[in-house]
DNA sequence: CTGTTAGCGCTTTCAG
DNA sequence: CTGAAAGCGCTAACAG
C-alpha cells in the first residue's frame, strides 16, 4: 500500500502538501493540486485511517453498541443510525452488548480505545453511575432507552410506561377483565415500566393484579411460547394477553394455536415495538408503536451536531407511545 | 487519557516494558509485571488500539459487509461471527454493503484503511474480478454466498440451485401442476440460482414453466405481499407459490389472506432460509434450510485458523441444502 | 529480564 | 501557498 510519503515523492512536493490535499485544505494552488492527484491517482494510494486518527485524535468513526446484533429491533436502529452517518461520511463501528454488564464494559473499552469520536449506547446491564462516570471522559456518549439525570439531554426515550398502560387499557375498553401479562426480563428497565403501565391500567379500572397471569420472559419469541404454555396449564382464565415485545406475542400466539385458541376470537393479544412482522402476522398484531428508527436518527443528528458541527441543536429526548390497532384483538 | 509513558513513569520501568506486560509478554519477572500493573490500574490506563494497530500493523479486529444491518438473515450470521472472535478476543467491525456496488466498495476501503486483520464479505453487487483482485492484496479475505473460483477455498457457499428444486420438488410430490414463483432480485446470484432449482424441477416434471406465475421481488416483506397481489390479479390459477426468500413468503401469506385464500388449503406455500420466524408463522412455514450460523462459524473459523494461528484448517465450504417441512403445504 | 531507539503513516504548528 | 520538523501512543528489534 503506497504511503503519503511515496505520493509526495512522487508529486514532488512535500508531505505536508499531500496531507492538506487529503484533507481538502483551501489553500493549496490548483496546480499543485492536480499534481498530487494525479500522483494519488497512479499509486492507488488511499489514506491509512489508522494513521490518520492516531496523529489527528479523530477517527470519523461512531462506535455504537446494541443489545443484540439480531432481532426486529436493533436492526432497524442500527441501519437509520448508519443511514444518517453515512451521509455525513462518518463510519459506524457495531459492538454488542449481549445484556451482560462484562460484555457492555468491554464493548465500550474496546470503541474508546479504537478512538471513536462519539458513542451511542443501548445498553442494559451497567449501572447509572457507571454511565454518569463515562459520560465525563473524553469521549461523547448518547444514550438509547436509559434516562440518567445528569445527562438528560443526552437521553433518548419512550415514555415505556404509557406504552405498558396503553396496551392494557385497549384491552380494558374492549371489556376484558381477565388479562394475562407476560413480561420482558424485570432487571430491565423498560420491561419494567411497561409492566407498571399494565398494572396502572389495571388499577384505574378497579381490578386487582393476579400474579398467577404473570409470566417472566426475555423478550424472544421462544419465552413467549413458554409463557403461553404457562400461563394456559395454569387453568386460570383469561381472555386476552399483553406482551413485553412484539418477539414475544408471535411465539405466545404460535404456543396458543397449539393449545388450541382460536385468535382472536378466544384471546386477544397486544404487543410492544410494532417490529415490521407485527403487521404481516396473523392476526396482524396489535401493538405499542416504539419509534427505533427515530430514536436512531435523534442520536445521529445529536453526535454530528454537537461532535462535529459544535453547533448545539435541540433533539427530541422522550417520546410518546401510541396504539396500533390491528386485528389480533377482539371485544369481549 | 493515560499513556504508556506515563505507566512507565510511574512504574519506575521503561516503556517498553509496559509494553511487553501489556502484551503478555512472559519474559517480565513477576516482580515488575506486579509494579506496572499496579501503576496501570491507578492510572486507569488503558492501550490506545489505534496507536498499537499503527506500530504492529495488526488489529485484531476483522472487518464485516453485509448487505444489510437489517433482517432476519444477516443478523444471526453477525452474531454467530462476533461469537466466534469474541472468545479469541478479536473484534468485529460491521459495515453494510446495501447491495450497492459503490456502497459495498467504499465499506471495503473503509475496513482495510482501519487495519482489518481480515474481511468477512457477503457481498452482491461488486464483480467477481474485483473479489480476485482484492485477494491478492495484503488484507485475506473470506467470501459467504459467493464462488470465485480463483479463491475458492475461501468462499462458503449454499447450493442455492438445489435448494429451488427441493422447494419445488417437494410441491410437485404432493400433486401441485400450478406453482407460481416469486424471485429475489434476478442479477443477484442466489436469487438466480434458486429460481434455477425451480426450473429444474418443473422440467423433471414435464412441466412447462408459465411466465404469468412468475413475480420478482426484492428479498422483503413488502415486495412478497406485491407479487402476491399481482399473481391473483391476473386470474391465472395456482395451487402453491414458491418464494425466494421467508421474508417474501411472509408478506405473501398475508396478502393472500387478504385476498381470501385460505391457508394451506387454498394455497401451499414453502419459503426459503428458515429465518427463526418461520416456525412462529402460521400456519408455520415450509422451507428450505439455509445454514447462516454455519457460515458465520466456518468463516470466522478460516481467519482465525489461517490469519492468527497460521495454522491450516480444512473448512466446509459448501453446504447442501434441507427442505424442513411445516404446516404451510398440503397436498394438492 | 530490561532499556534504548527507531519507526508505523499521518497531522499540524511554525517558518518562509 | 509550501516545506521542515515535531509528535500521536505504541511495538519491535537490538543491545546489554
Amino acid at each position: 500500500m503506497a504511503t503519503i510519503y511515496q505520493v509526495s515523492k512522487k508529486a514532488g512536493v512535500s508531505l505536508a502538501t499531500v496531507s492538506r490535499v487529503v484533507n481538502n485544505n483551501p489553500k493549496v494552488s490548483e496546480n499543485t493540486r492536480l499534481k498530487v492527484l494525479k500522483a494519488m491517482q497512479e499509486l492507488g494510494y488511499r489514506p491509512n485511517a489508522t494513521a490518520q486518527s492516531l496523529a489527528s485524535n479523530r477517527s470519523n468513526s461512531i462506535g455504537i453498541v446494541v443489545s443484540e446484533l439480531e432481532g426486529p429491533f436493533f436492526g432497524p436502529m442500527m441501519c437509520e443510525i448508519e443511514a444518517n452517518f453515512r451521509s455525513a461520511n462518518k463510519h459506524v463501528i457495531i459492538a454488542p452488548g449481549n445484556s451482560d454488564e462484562l460484555q457492555e464494559k468491554s464493548a465500550i473499552d474496546f470503541l474508546i480505545s479504537r478512538n471513536c469520536d462519539a458513542l451511542i449506547l443501548y445498553v442494559d446491564a451497567v449501572s447509572d453511575d457507571y454511565l454518569a462516570e463515562l459520560a465525563k471522559g473524553d469521549t461523547p456518549i448518547v444514550l438509547i432507552n436509559r434516562q440518567v439525570s445528569s445527562i438528560a439531554d443526552r437521553c433518548i426515550n419512550l415514555d415505556n410506561e404509557q406504552g405498558g398502560y396503553l396496551a392494557t387499557k385497549a384491552l380494558l375498553d374492549l371489556g376484558h377483565q381477565h388479562i394475562a401479562y407476560i413480561a420482558g426480563p424485570q432487571w430491565k428497565v423498560d420491561a419494567r415500566s411497561r409492566f407498571d403501565g399494565h398494572c396502572r391500567a389495571l388499577k384505574e379500572a378497579g381490578i386487582e393484579f393476579d400474579s398467577s397471569l404473570f409470566y417472566e420472559g426475555d423478550y424472544h419469541e421462544s419465552s413467549g411460547s413458554e409463557g403461553m404454555l404457562y400461563l394456559h396449564k395454569t387453568g386460570r382464565p383469561f381472555s386476552a394477553v399483553v406482551c413485553g415485545n412484539d418477539q414475544m406475542a408471535s411465539g405466545a400466539m404460535s404456543a396458543a394455536r397449539d393449545c388450541g385458541l382460536r385468535l382472536p376470537e378466544d384471546l386477544s393479544v397486544v404487543g410492544f415495538d410494532d417490529a415490521l412482522f407485527a403487521r404481516y402476522m396473523h392476526p396482524k398484531l396489535t401493538t405499542v408503536v416504539n419509534p427505533v428508527k427515530e430514536f436512531g436518527a435523534q442520536a445521529a443528528k445529536w453526535v454530528l451536531a454537537n461532535v462535529y458541527d459544535k453547533s448545539k441543536v435541540e433533539t427530541q429526548t422522550v417520546f410518546e407511545p401510541e396504539l396500533r390497532i390491528r386485528d389480533s384483538v377482539q371485544p369481549r
